[in-house]
DNA sequence: CGTGTCGCGTAC
DNA sequence: GACGTACGCGACACGG
């Protein structure tokens, strides 16, 4: 028997490898996508080493047409075009098999398939075992005693024999052609026979054995349905019998020196390698190579050292260590994710060395120790503001600890928060901040506690496993980040900054806010009401009832039933969004209708049933979140509920924001920054009549208007003055000239002249633009004015979409960016001074510009000059920043 | 039945 | 395709 032989489906593998890490491509150090190059090198890579084989080929698909587009002209016709950041890896990947020298071959007019089918046949008659390596089904055809598929599958291999291919899909390889031809593919354009699918098709071949039996003995079927489908389609399904059968007669050289791996130039291959950023795979090569510049970072991946704290010995060894060393990494376990719900269950901690333990507290997770020794050692030491408590994602500890009966003394170090700041742009959770940091894998807790139990349930050993790792990983990538905050120069920010904001918010969460239940139950009712009567018009408008909350149905009725005008696509049909219907609404009375029962609906879900269900029962408020590594630019986010979105233009949302109250003899206060993002943007920008508007007080939408449209201020039309306030904030979101027209209902060709004259009259603000472009260029990212970075790696993309929404992002995450530090840093000093004033005063909610305060009456006057001097004097700018404050009785009282 | 994705809509 | 940053709802498709 001759060596066996590898033929590899080159565009499926390279695909598949692409897609594989879609969600997260590769990228190396200039942000380009290397997912495929890396994907696909991989499995030749391992099937050579696996395998111990050199007899491997890459058979590509013709760059000219095939005979199958011959036949027919449709064939792929609907496939989505390649990525380009999929498409710029495929010269890199014929470079190096180049270098590498595997043979890869291509011939015009044939598909790999039909390669791979030729080879394959000649092959075995030539006594040799065939593997062919591919994702799709249609080379299943070939798969017989000597030729088997192997399949890549989550970085790995899977073979398929001939029994395997009867077990996945319930034919034999054989059968492999009709079953296809039966059920088509969607992604090749194969018509098939629509309505059967994989299960119908082999269920059909189980019975008749082929295609041509299944047509001869029609009448046997017994389903109607089917016999009328086969029936109306024999066509079809014979024609696309035709496109499915792979040739296997392709002119394609077939002999011993055309079949094997010369790997000459592996050196330079593996240099080439070093150049994409794939070092993985150079040291597969050349194991001794290094990186140019850089180099990896230590990492520390040791197992831990664990212990259960169960007596009082051991507990008060740990609480003389901590108090010792002044600083300790904790975590909590707990039984709920709510963190003003939860309950300890567990506490542990780490000084470092590997080390931790894990003191449990309750009972049928241990022999513990009761909770009130354990509490009253802890206490004095945790409160003590000289011993420095880190966490992952302290504000939950902090909370549940608090509600415990603890108050930490010093939150210092938040890992979580730190790895944001080091890196806005990936994910923060702790298994994945283990493998980046420590290339340690973390146990997850999905794998120790069963579904539907809680940690609780846990015995005591696997419990201490998972508990005490996660205070030492958190010890341990402490060491690691704080290192790289000081690399980075974000070690004030972070400690002067965001540290002290993690306390203020778990302050501004913990007390949380009353929500109206009653009023908000009645509104539930009104909407009820409301929402009934209009399904009921809509239904007879329509003459059917269908679920109008479903984009699916709802096209059916408009573009189908009621033939409107479908006027925007999505990527799976028509758009029947607000601009749309609005539109639409000129002809048709339904849209009006659907634009009304969507607002109403959408209040009720969203808001007026959902806000109730999540009043703490115990404090009787609503207990925001806040998501300090939420969002990319520095802003916070808010969820659970959040309470950044409340509605506030019109009348039926305001309604919520009014059932949002103070407690008894109290107010709301509020400030608003005016403007902060415009006023951001003239200071950094310094652009001569931006900040000159701002300088001296004018309506800066009627000054830009004014300029643009070359009148005097005081002749500016209202019509004229909303174009330039869509222009204004269009131009902090890089809007084009096409989304522009669309807005305001005009040309192209006008939009492109207000942007034009807006760009030649606020001079400053382009060059703000192309200044933040070539800097995020040479940097890889975005600073704000206190220096958070933020890493914009598509920035150098070759895809001009990509490249455009990143300059998009780099412009505006130096201005959102820059509005969201000086918020923070102005409820900081806002805090300060309401403690410093011995003010019963809290600030409760933050709104991105717009920070809300509960205020005892007595207090009031005192707050507003307080809120006004603070916001205002926060930071010294070249132009002013001016702030409205505004009080009520209910959050509706204000705006 | 849970999970992930899409379309949509709310805020700034 | 075409405006940045978020969260969350209902529908739907998919996989067990």
């Amino acid at each position: 028997m001759k060596e066996p032989i590898y033929l590899l489906d080159g565009y499926s593998v390279i695909y598949r490898a692409y897609f594989a890490f879609i969600r997260q491509p590769m990228r190396n150090s200039e942000g380009k996508n290397v997912s495929a190059v890396f994907g696909f090198f991989r499995t030749i890579f391992s099937i050579c080493k696996k395998r111990n084989t050199d007899h491997l080929i890459v058979l590509m698909d013709s760059k000219t047409k095939t005979f199958r587009h011959e036949m027919y002209k449709e064939y792929k016709a609907n496939r989505d075009k390649t990525p380009d950041d999929l498409h710029e890896q495929i010269p890199v990947i014929e470079e190096l098999l180049a270098l590498l020298g595997i043979p890869c071959i291509r011939v015009d007019g044939y598909e790999a398939d039909d390669l791979m089918g030729t080879l394959a046949v000649k092959a075995s008659q030539d006594d040799r075992q065939v593997y062919i390596i591919t994702g799709d089904k249609d080379l299943l055809q070939f798969v017989c005693d000597k030729v088997s598929v192997l399949k890549p599958e989550k970085g790995d291999l899977t073979e398929i024999k001939r029994d395997d291919v009867f077990e996945d899909r319930g034919v034999w390889p054989e059968q492999i052609v009709d079953y296809l031809s039966l059920m088509g593919d969607a992604a090749d354009n194969i018509p098939g026979v629509p309505g059967i699918g994989p299960k119908t098709a082999s269920k059909l071949l189980q019975t008749f054995g082929s295609l041509d039996e299944i047509y001869n003995r029609l009448d046997e079927i017994k389903s109607k349905n089917q016999k009328q489908k086969l029936a109306d389609n024999r066509e079809n399904a014979f024609f696309s019998r035709e496109l499915v059968l792979i040739k296997t007669d392709c002119p394609v050289p077939y002999d011993e020196k055309s079949l094997r791996i010369k790997g000459e130039k592996t050196e330079e291959a593996a240099k080439r390698f070093m150049e994409e950023g794939i070092p993985t795979l150079a040291r597969e090569l050349q194991p001794d190579i290094v990186a140019e510049e850089k180099l990896e970072a230590p990492k520390n991946n040791k197992k831990g050292e664990y212990e259960a704290v169960l007596n009082e010995e051991d507990l008060s060894r740990w609480c003389a260590l901590v108090k010792e060393r002044g600083i300790v990494s904790l975590d909590c376990e707990t039984d709920s994710l709510d963190p003003m719900r939860a309950n300890p269950v567990g506490i542990c901690f780490s000084v470092g060395g590997e080390k931790a333990c894990y003191i449990p507290l309750i009972l049928p997770h241990g022999d513990c120790l009761p909770q009130t020794v354990v509490r009253s050692a802890l206490k004095p030491l945790l409160e003590d503001p000289a011993v420095k408590v880190i966490g992952q994602n302290i504000k939950y500890d902090w909370k549940v600890l608090k509600r415990w009966g603890i108050d930490l003394g010093d939150v210092f170090f938040d890992t979580m928060v730190a790895a944001w700041m080091v890196d806005a742009g990936s994910a923060v959770n702790m298994d994945f901040l283990a493998e980046r940091y420590l290339n340690y894998k973390t146990v997850h807790f999905k794998d120790i506690v069963p579904k539907g139990k809680l940690f609780s349930d846990v015995p005591l050993d696997e419990a201490v496993g998972y508990a005490a790792e996660d205070a030492d990983i958190t010890w341990r990538l402490y060491e690691v980040l704080d290192d790289l905050l000081e690399k980075k120069k974000l070690k004030s920010l972070f400690e002067t900054l965001e540290m002290p904001l993690v306390r203020i918010l778990a302050e501004m969460e913990f007390r949380g806010i009353l929500l109206n239940e009653v009023e908000m139950d009645l509104y539930s009712h009104e909407l009820d009401n409301a929402i009934d009567l209009l399904k009921k018009e809509i239904y007879t408008l329509c003459g059917k009832k269908f679920n109008i909350n479903s984009t699916k149905q709802l096209q059916e009725i408009l573009f189908v039933d009621r033939k409107l005008q479908p006027l925007k696509k999505t990527k799976s049909g028509f758009s029947t969004d607000t601009s749309v219907l609005t539109q639409l609404a000129e002809e048709d009375p339904v849209p009006e209708k659907i634009l009304i029962y969507r607002g109403l609906a959408k209040l009720k879900s969203t808001y007026v049933d959902s806000l109730p269900t999540m009043i703490n029962p115990v404090s009787g408020r609503l207990h925001t979140s806040y998501v300090q590594t939420g969002a990319a630019t520095g802003r916070l986010a808010s969820r659970d509920p959040n309470l950044q979105n409340i509605p506030v233009r019109d009348e039926n949302g305001r309604r919520i924001r009014k059932a949002f109250y103070p407690e008894k003899g109290s107010i709301f206060l509020s400030a608003d920054y005016s403007q902060i993002e415009l006023v951001v943007l003239a200071h950094l920008s310094e652009d001569p009549g931006l900040m000159e508007a701002f300088n001296k007080g004018e309506d800066v939408h009627r000054k830009t208007a004014s300029l643009i449209f070359k009148v005097p201020a005081e002749e500016v039309i209202s019509s004229q003055r909303r174009i330039a306030k869509t222009i204004n904030f269009g131009v902090m979101y890089g809007m084009s000239a096409f989304r522009l027209s669309n807005e305001l209902k005009i040309s192209r060709a006008e939009a492109k002249q207000f942007i034009d004259t807006y760009f030649e009259e606020y001079a400053g603000i382009k060059r703000f633009v192309d200044d933040t472009v070539a800097q995020a260029e040479k940097d890889g990212g975005v600073y704000t004015l206190m220096g958070r970075f933020r890493p914009i790696p598509q920035i150098t993309s070759k895809n001009k979409m990509e490249k455009s929404a990143a300059e998009r992002a780099a412009v505006n995450s130096r201005i959102q960016g820059t509005a969201a530090d000086i918020v923070k840093k102005a409820m900081l000093a806002m805090d300060k001074k309401l403690a410093e004033e011995n003010l019963k005063a809290k600030v409760l909610l933050q709104v991105h510009d717009e920070i809300i305060l509960e205020v005892p009456e007595e207090e009031a006057g005192i707050c507003e000059k307080i809120l006004r001097d603070v916001m205002e004097g926060i930071i010294q700018l070249n132009v002013p920043l001016n702030t409205s404050i505004e009080s009520g009785k209910s959050w509706g009282d204000i705006h």
